[in-house]
DNA sequence: CGGGCGATTGATTGCCTTCAAACGTGGTGG
DNA sequence: CCACCACGTTTGAAGGCAATCAATCGCCCG
């Protein structure tokens, strides 16, 4: 089930793209651990092999907020600056592949194939920055939660069943709401049979047009 | 390599940066004019010479959604796949430098500088993005305006006196509110003398200090 | 002078946050 | 094996803030 070969190279390498597969090391990370802080000299680019990260940064206040989730076969902790535009953290136990920067670096500067692949990387990071800058806009607390769970299935695509690696408060400050209104969010949808909650993390999605149509929903 | 003077080469030149100056041609742009539409093939690159120039996107509901102002010396419409992801609309009478796309690509094929440094523009746009989603996230409205008024005033650096090109509309859909509250928050700020408004467009930076104060506001 | 558009101000509604308490589950130690 | 605690989650009640609805104002232009 998790411990695909196909998406993932037997060796330890993270792959952007046909001109730049690069080979790194595997390291293991607990839960909650840090994978690496804002501010500090972006050494390492890292590949989710199993497991949960979550990228974030903190508003002037302090908040939290959660800029991404990364599952398997994610690259994250891409840099183009020196330094860490924010911080990642393990939410679970998960096995991460890490490759010196120096490397795509080098690969970067020698091959402009390669250099065109780590732009489009950039550019997918930033087309996602603004869809979930849409997201916040001008949608609803339930809209939010319908639109982050459509998105989560789609990418994990192991049919109805959804396991969540993170808690209530991870997807709060995902969505920029508070836990209370993320789980009151989540017992509505259930009571609209639009989704089955077995347990809190487990997540059965019983009508996606149902939850298409909260979506959209001013 | 390029003829610029600082940040208005006299020729019609799109200065990237060192390694990438790209020769165009200049247009003229009505207020409210399109540029470019979302979805529409990205032939072009473009710079503001003059004026100020909105991007957008609209959401499932209609709703639209302000990314960014593009103020004189600004490059934007910078796709890195094939189709502009949003719509460029000018946001008072403009001058604008066009680039073809083409000749951006080639350089970058061409020289692996060029294409850092585009990965370097794209690099500030992702930032700029997520930056934009902290603001949004859990700050209030008045703590938005005045966020947005202190970047504003120091993209454009002169001095006290600020010369709003957009509207209430414009503000309200970049920081997701209504142009009630962003009226109401401006005229707050008034009244606390943050800031004065001689006429509504025309912004009179009192106290960069108390706006900085409010912005951190909780 | 009249029309139209953008901006301001006011009153009310509705949604989310906040504060508060109870619930369930997993882990630990008795 | 069970009692107990800690933590995450759910549920409830009250309040606050921005959206909405609505009206007026000011200004530019014909």
């Amino acid at each position: 089930m998790s411990a695909n070969q196909d998406s993932t190279p037997a060796g330890d390498v993270i792959d952007i793209g046909p001109a730049l597969s690069l080979r790194g090391t595997r390291m293991h990370f607990d839960r909650n651990a840090e994978i690496f802080g804002e501010e500090e000299p972006a050494e390492y680019i890292y590949r989710v092999v199993s497991g949960a990260v979550r990228t974030i940064r903190f508003s002037a206040d302090g908040r939290r907020q959660i800029l991404a989730f990364h599952m398997p076969g994610d690259v994250f902790g891409v840099e183009i600056g020196g330094a860490h535009s924010c911080t990642a953290e393990a939410i679970n136990a998960c096995e991460i592949v890490m490759v010196r920067r120096s490397l795509l670096e080098k690969a970067a500067s020698e091959d402009v194939r390669a250099a065109r692949q780590w732009l489009e990387l950039t550019g997918q990071d930033l087309r996602k920055a603004q869809d979930h800058t849409l997201i916040l806009g001008h949608k609803g607390a339930g809209e939010r939660v319908a639109a982050f769970l459509l998105r989560f299935a789609d990418r994990l695509a192991r049919g109805a069943d959804v396991e969540l690696p993170m808690s209530r408060a991870d997807i709060a400050d995902y969505l920029c709401l508070t836990i209370e209104t993320v789980s009151r969010a989540l017992t509505e949808l259930e009571r609209r049979c639009a989704i089955a909650l077995p347990t809190s993390r487990h997540v059965v999605m019983r009508s996606r047009s149902a939850l298409m149509q909260l979506e959209a929903a001013a």
